[in-house]
DNA sequence: ACGGGCATGTAAGCGGTTACATGATTCG
DNA sequence: CGAATCATGTAACCGCTTACATGCCCGT
């Protein structure tokens, strides 16, 4: 249950709605950390009640801006150095591989092709956001070179997938 | 909902009961797709219903062996080839270092050398892994191909992952 | 004035985990 | 004979998703 601390490291940067870290979770974070609305009100409510965020400012049709707390500073801190990294990695084109003995190599070789289309399509499009941050397009304040940071994982992520799928098309081709 | 699927690949190699099942997820799945044993022997009673797998035997202290039907091998070929892969990516690390800039340097480097750490030793197994599949100890069915295939994923995975770990641990110094 | 986006919430359901529970068999 | 392992299951819970529901405000 990381959405709380990804809530709490979002307003961490300044207040947000509810409704505007909807859109932030859906918008850059939605390949590592998708998150519906629904959770994020009842979460942004129980963190409330904890003294980790409180209502900042109340907007135009019952919007309510939240900021983070000390408490809540001190909390995403600790999540960040005391609770351990959860390593898991569920990977369902992982899983899939384990199964492609029982197709026949043409099958195979098509969605071997096609899967590396989508790895490598969207690595390029992450090295072009390495290319925005490196421009400063995402300005200057600190959590830019975080931004930046995680960015240059998820490019890297899909280009191992990708030289993955690469390499098994090969492989698949003996 | 890929346990099913996940079942049904596995018994496509060969009968086997729940348990062996089990042990088998949390074995060489375990990274990619953990799965409980309550999980598996309800998933098993469906399929079974369904007519996707079949108790072949039954064997001491209740043991059900479980094979796979013509029709659950029509269905994990049609999984495979029909039904889009998820390419959803969750992964705590990377969400984690979107808040990296809320960190001291000092703790941040400390966090960055453990998870190297940790993603360099992971991998340096998975090569150990691709040796013992390259020398054919994983025997020579068409399944140990692709076995050898999903090591490859999982070595790749962990690589990249230490390389950006690395790599931050630099940015950070600077 | 009205359509589209802003904004918040409730309720139901689902997949998955954890805890609880039981008994048979094998091995030392 | 006792401990460890094999083997299957039920029940409760939890996080997350989907569907449903409501209303306000802004731009055209």
């Amino acid at each position: 249950m990381s959405l709380r601390h990804g809530i709490l490291g979002l307003l961490a940067e300044g207040p947000a709605s509810g409704y505007d870290l909807s859109r932030r979770f859906n918008d850059l974070l939605t390949h590592v950390w998708p998150a519906q609305h629904p959770n994020i009100y009842s979460e942004l409510t129980r963190l409330n009640k904890e003294g980790l965020v409180e209502v900042q400012a109340l907007g135009p049709r019952g919007r309510k801006d939240y900021a983070i707390t000390d408490a809540g500073l001190a909390e995403i801190r600790s999540w960040l150095l005391n609770v351990p990294t959860d390593h898991q990695w569920r990977s369902e084109p992982v899983l899939r591989s384990f199964f492609f003995w029982v197709l026949e190599p043409d099958d195979l070789e098509k969605y071997l092709a096609s899967e590396f289309h989508y790895y490598d399509e969207t690595a390029k499009r992450y090295r072009s956001y390495v290319g925005k941050a490196e421009r400063n397009e995402y300005g200057t304040h600190p959590r830019a070179k975080s931004l930046r940071t995680a960015i240059e994982a998820a490019a890297r992520y899909h280009e191992a997938m990708a030289g993955w799928y690469s390499w098994a098309a090969q492989q698949a081709a003996d």
